[in-house]
DNA sequence: GAGTGGTCTAGACCACACG
DNA sequence: GTGTGGTCTAGACCACTCC
């Protein structure tokens, strides 16, 4: 966290995307709640009617908005549970619902990853790299245990933060321009250890989810996020533009 | 595949996209091939450049395609396992990989469906819905249950296709539009009658996909895909336009 | 009617990569 | 330099909904 109100030198569409989402996140755009229209858009924040038109529709392909022609754009209904293709706080996303966010640090510091996650970011197999290990909690309820290893290369002052102030994913989609994203979707029976971090019963399954981030066409993290399969799903809405 | 041109009033960046889409499911353009670029497609089509744009940024956004600034746009690299984030035919899938796909039907039928299905598909407690209840092989080896639940109002001639000609996905992809999709990826430990018919040792959990889909705003179909969570998994990749 | 979204154009400027 | 993608504008036409 920190500083900068990182208003960089966003492109006007994201600007108004950002926007956007801000209001949502906030609780100002609660589920089902009217949108600015292109129209007020344009005027608000003087761009044309397409770069509003591109900032509403992106949101919708993502499945945040809902757009009805000749009627208006509104937020979609929440999701429960974890959203897929985006790349978003969890922090927020359980403040956002108007729930009590709280996070236990297990490790935060530095060790040498597997053979296949250093030949991923490029290090020798010697150099280290930030490891973070986190419990997630809802209402002091564990929600996911997150293990997540970031390049230094990339983030070099990854390893300053502290996890309880600000969550890694806050911190690198503020310090990196994320580029690309790969999700892969599992599920397993936990060991011991993870099984405890999230209070799970025995012989339950969890739900993981895998995460590999790019900036600039650098990897900069892999994280898996554990959930208990019980009570937590991945959820994913959207509009094909035909065909596939 | 076969049958209708299907070219019907597509808007036209749309047919941009489906023809690009064509080039690659049909192997002319092959990963890390070049793409037409926008001035190319502008020449092609007729169309504007933001138009061009359009089709092939959303396409980069799915995922399908990769775009370096100047230098040009190229066909990603084949995701192998599941796909989230789009409708695909499995047995497509399965071909495509070159393996030997079969199917058996364990039951194809109508049937009175749950309360909450019902609801959903705005029909009358009373009323039957399709059901096909289908394991996918893959060179014989049970890689997909299938549990369909299909709308009688929207689809009156799903009854009579065979599955083990036509798979169900193929048949609604090619009878209607698909306008919108919702998907919620969970994880489980099957019942006996999943776990035999997905040749599952017993304690092993299931990754389970639901899947809705809409056609002209009307609830086509509810779909369950179990999968042994060992051997199988989903992903996604896609490139965020900043943000989020 | 006025307001909404859905699409499209024909230009434009920029930063970048390649030769 | 040329060609690429990344973005943006200021209009436009259409179909739709709501009053």
């Amino acid at each position: 966290m920190s500083a900068g109100k990182a208003t960089k030198k966003l492109p006007l569409y994201a600007r108004v995307k950002s926007y956007i989402l801000d209001e949502i996140a906030s609780g100002k755009l609660k589920t089902d709640a009217r949108v600015p229209s292109e129209h007020d858009l344009v005027a608000a924040f003087g761009v044309s009617r397409m770069t509003a038109n591109r900032a509403l529709r992106e949101l919708t392909a993502e499945g945040l908005l809902t757009r009805v022609p000749g009627v208006g754009t509104f937020v979609a209904r929440t999701q429960h549970g974890g959203r897929l293709h985006t790349v978003r706080d969890i922090a927020r996303e359980i403040m956002g619902r108007g729930s009590q966010y709280s996070v236990s640090v297990i490790a935060h510091k530095k060790l040498r990853p597997r053979p296949e996650i250093s030949k991923w970011m490029g290090l020798d197999q010697r150099h280290k790299v930030f490891f973070s290990h986190l419990v997630h909690r809802e209402n002091g309820r564990a929600v996911q245990l997150e293990r997540r290893l970031v390049s230094p290369k990339a983030a070099p002052d990854y390893g300053g933060i502290d996890p309880e102030q600000t969550t890694p994913a806050a911190y690198l989609l503020k310090a990196l321009p994320l580029q690309h994203v790969e999700h892969v979707v599992r599920a397993a029976i936990p060991d011991h250890e993870t099984r405890d971090a999230l209070d799970m019963a025995a012989g339950q399954p969890c739900l993981i989810l895998e995460r590999r981030t790019w900036s600039n066409s650098v990897p900069v993290s892999f994280v898996e996020f554990f959930h208990d399969a019980q009570s937590y799903s991945l959820s994913e809405s959207f509009s094909p533009s035909r065909s596939t």
